[in-house]
DNA sequence: ACCTGAACACCGTTCAAGT
DNA sequence: ACCTGAACACCGTTCAAGT
């Protein structure tokens, strides 16, 4: 039985490859490489020891394989990354799939993001350095589709749509910095560590910063999700202005 | 002459030293290393060479010194970024202080920052990555100063001026991806570049992918600084909403 | 105090060799 | 086709030794 043109990726070049194989086909093992499993793999060290503890060396000692293997699979480690943040956002698009009120989803899918990313801050990091990959396609189609059932007009459906997917993006990655910086200094208390943010602001030299001084008391009582929130909130307004 | 206590930073321990010196001050070289010098020279190099350029040893060399001298002014990497970063942008927000009318000088900000990104785009990486640095205070009390000028009520201020910013620097981080991939693939004609992905966006599967489809023809003749400064005015619009 | 530069530990990536 | 793992080039950081 003859499979006639086969399109092999490896790493980004593409090739063309004759592959001969009789009827009886060879079972793959169970635990076969595969750019899945690999990807699969990062995620789970990238949940665990964050972006530091993603080597290739980790990875095949928990793939049980040699490092060039996965280089077979996947091109280098930029699209290692990118891959693995993919994987996460399109299970996150696919759960935040909710019919109902346009308003509402656009929320769903804003909350959505941001609590994956509070999750595993890396996504956030990589959603902020890769910028046409297909996790951003799969939001700014969220966003921009329900942008259509509120009765948006068309011509102003995609700045309003590219401004929702940039604030969340935004947010996402200075959410990514706090996390990160959480996990170094040992932040277990939050609300200290949001009061001795608020007193230094406090502190600050009044004539060049009037605003932080006066705003350091609602900072220490905030609450980073509500505030993101309160953005997709305004910028609704915004959208809800154009006529 | 005595200089009583005199604190020392090296690195980010800090620790007493007490120095005696004549009246007779040994004069600095001009060339003296000091992190103000290092940062300076830090900054060349990232323009020039982006931040993979930046190793300690290309540091090292176009400085005339060890790697280890750099390291008794400055922690680490990581605060050489940041120190890097602030400086650019602090020049970038004492350039942008234009008195005049509230709304125009939010639009100023944004736009200088928006500039200056593009110009260096690893800052746009930078400004992502860290939080409270003195870049952001600096951003926030220029736009934050603004609202209250503008009459936004003290309850939502603090709320209009996160959503503020953290659409800047979400613009400014995919600004930033997008000029590194710039730099990277050739893509010296960006209309023809655009038109490439609009094609690809109107190819997309038309059950999954609607809006991409309609949005794809815009895109190919859209102008990222006006479509940045479009969203700004959106936000401000959304905030003038709260009374 | 401040600088030098070799040394260390560790990284991403390649590639000849295996099956 | 797919995998192995040693080898390569390069990195951030440290530190004994100099001035």
């Amino acid at each position: 039985m003859f499979h006639k043109g086969v399109l092999e990726h490896r790493s980004s070049r593409v090739k063309m490859v004759f592959m001969v194989t009789t009827t009886q086909r060879t079972e793959r093992r169970a635990d076969a490489l595969s750019k899945a499993r690999i990807v699969e793999a990062a995620i789970d060290i990238l949940n665990t020891d964050g972006e530091s503890g993603l080597t290739f060396r980790a990875l095949s000692a928990r793939l049980a394989t040699g490092s060039g293997a996965i280089y077979w699979h996947v091109a280098d480690k930029t699209e290692l990354l990118a891959a693995a943040a993919d994987a996460v956002i399109a299970r996150v698009m696919t759960e935040a799939v909710s019919g109902g009120e346009p308003r509402e989803a656009v929320r769903a899918i804003a909350l959505g993001l941001f609590d994956a990313i509070d999750d595993h801050p890396w996504v956030g990091a990589q959603l902020s350095l890769g910028p046409l990959r297909s996790a951003m396609l799969q939001i700014f189609e969220g966003v921009g589709g329900r942008l259509q059932a509120l009765g948006v007009p068309e011509r102003a459906q995609f700045d309003a749509a590219s401004a929702l997917v940039s604030y969340i993006l935004g947010v996402a990655g200075q959410n990514a910095a706090n996390a990160r910086l959480a996990r170094e200094m040992d932040r277990s208390d939050r609300s200290a560590f949001l009061a001795t943010i608020a007193a230094q602001w406090a502190r600050l030299d009044p004539t060049n910063y009037p605003f932080m001084r006066q705003v350091a008391a609602q900072f220490a009582e905030h609450d980073d999700r509500e505030q993101f929130l309160a953005g997709i909130d305004l910028i609704l307004a915004g959208i809800a202005t154009v006529r």
